[in-house]
RNA sequence: GGAGGGAUGGCAGAGCGGACGAAUGCGCGGCUCUUGAAAAGCCGUGGGGCCUCGGUCCCCGUGGGUUCGAAUCCCACUCCCUCCGCCA
């Protein structure tokens, strides 16, 4: 959520750098305005308490006299009041409710360095990755055998079952068999032993609260995209970034514990509403997925570096995959609403041919941080301050999986695996026919 | 699911209807003493909001209630601990 104070004192620039995402001008004054409503509504509520709190130390002080007429009289006095100051509490968290929900509403400030733009054809490509690169070797030309589509080489390998996943939880919740889930599972213990030397392993509850989904943004904003379990009133998480943010919801650290790192791997959940029947074939969006995430709190001076870290850490497993990719630096217009700053991680699907995100790699300043209640301490003293978070994937593998697939395909049907696997797949790197 | 106990500042822990945002100890910061350190002594030390920067209001797990007045009494809920039941 944004600082409210921006709205006070800074509302043209404000106005400037929400306008860049499409935030409409009105919104803002309204927000100001409500602002405003609700610190006149407390001064009066605020007045009314004083004058009740200074009336019953003024009825002890007659009791203690022995004056019980006098005391009764006040008594009365400030009974009428508490009434009245009553009333005017509940007017005063009537509107400050309504400009709670108008700022939880709004998104982010977009930082200085993203790129404008309406959406996401305007996002910019930052560079672009293939093995080989380094040495000169021009972008891949992939062959027929390659161009075959995840689904159909899933289906052949019999390493992917779309239907039976179906039959148990409906489309778009797949279900992988022998090499397939195994390459799942070893894409993960990769991952987290690429990332254990900093960002410390978490396993994290599924389920999660409310305020543990509104801390990071999903809520309220984003209610239809989430599975919600009525009965317990909680939700299935969409990332692991949403309980690795609210990890320290509440609490105030130290400036010296910063910069905090945490890696995680989750299945994830998505109802995929806004997006229905489109890019549905195979792998391309699934209503549950596996991801390893990585988040981070730290100081504001720490987290351009962070937001690197995690970007290059996508990256390099990207690279040692051996899969094309690109990055993109998302424009203002398809900036999440928590981020200031986002760059997309895209790898090639060869068989599909078209790009595909596996990682978001976002920098929300203090935007989760305010709505979750994250501070430090400052090393040199003053009052806690508000921490940064960021968060990107390393990675996604229901897309990480196509593309391994698609680009590992041999002639003969068979898949090679990229040798950094071996490890984790007890040394077999080709899914064959009869596996 | 059942029974009982608990939740107070960075930590421990007192307070159980009136000047309590809260004793005391520890911790932390500063100073004195010391060649230096320790010890000792002295002083200081939670967070948030609002305004005319001097005030003022809120926060004792959360939400409600009683009262002129609530950390303190009542109700509900949440979480933690102990025991019982069930269970991978």
């Amino acid at each position: 959520m944004i600082d409210v104070h921006l709205f006070r004192e800074d509302r043209e620039q404000l106005a400037a750098a929400l306008a860049r995402r499409g935030v409409d001008r009105a919104e803002v004054d309204r927000v100001a305005e409500l602002d405003v409503e609700a610190r006149e509504l407390l001064r009066t509520q605020e007045l009314l308490r004083t004058q009740v709190k200074e009336l019953s130390r003024q009825v002890r002080a007659a009791q203690q006299r022995g004056e019980s007429e006098t005391a009764a009289a006040l008594r009365e006095e400030s009974r009428a009041l508490g009434a009245r100051e009553r009333e005017a509490g509940a007017t005063t968290e009537a509107a400050q409710q309504v400009l709670r929900e108008a700022l939880l509403l709004l998104p982010n400030v977009p930082d200085d360095e993203a790129p404008d733009g309406s959406g996401p054809e305007e996002n910019v490509e930052l560079r672009r990755w293939w093995p080989g690169i380094d040495s000169g070797v021009s972008a891949p030309a992939y062959q027929s055998h390659q161009r075959v589509p995840h689904w159909e080489i899933g289906e052949q390998l019999g390493i992917l079952d779309l239907e039976r996943g179906a039959r148990l939880s409906g489309s778009m919740f797949p279900l992988y068999r022998k090499m397939g889930a195994r390459l799942i599972r070893a894409l993960s213990a990769y991952a987290l032993a690429r990332h254990v030397d900093v960002y410390e392993e978490i396993r994290p509850p599924t389920l999660v609260l409310t305020d543990t989904m509104t801390a990071t943004g999903h809520l309220p904003r984003f209610s239809d995209e989430g599975y919600h379990i009525e009965r317990d009133d909680l939700w299935a998480i969409p990332t692991a970034e949403v309980p690795l943010t609210s990890l320290y919801r509440g609490e105030t650290l130290e400036e010296a514990e910063l910069p905090m790192r945490f890696c995680a791997v989750t299945a994830c959940f998505r109802r995929e509403a806004g997006a229905a029947g489109r890019d549905t074939r195979g792998l391309l969006r699934t209503h549950e997925f596996d991801k390893v995430e990585l988040m981070a709190y730290a100081t504001p001076d720490q987290a351009a570096e962070i937001h690197a870290d995690i970007t290059a850490r996508g990256e390099g497993l990207l690279q040692e995959l051996g899969l094309m990719y690109r990055v993109l630096d998302l424009c203002t217009g398809d900036l999440s609403a928590p981020s200031a700053r986002t760059l997309d991680l895209e790898v090639y699907l060869p068989g599909v041919d078209r790009f595909w995100e596996v990682s978001s790699v976002s920098w929300y300043r203090d935007y989760q941080a305010r709505r979750a209640n994250i501070r430090y301490r400052p090393r040199g003293g003053g009052p806690p301050v508000l921490v940064h978070t960021l968060n990107g994937s390393a990675l996604a593998w229901s897309r990480i999986w196509p593309a391994l697939v698609e680009t590992g395909r041999q002639p003969d049907g068979s898949v090679r695996l990229p040798e950094c696997l071996a490890p984790y797949l007890g040394g077999e790197t080709v899914i064959r026919r009869r596996d």
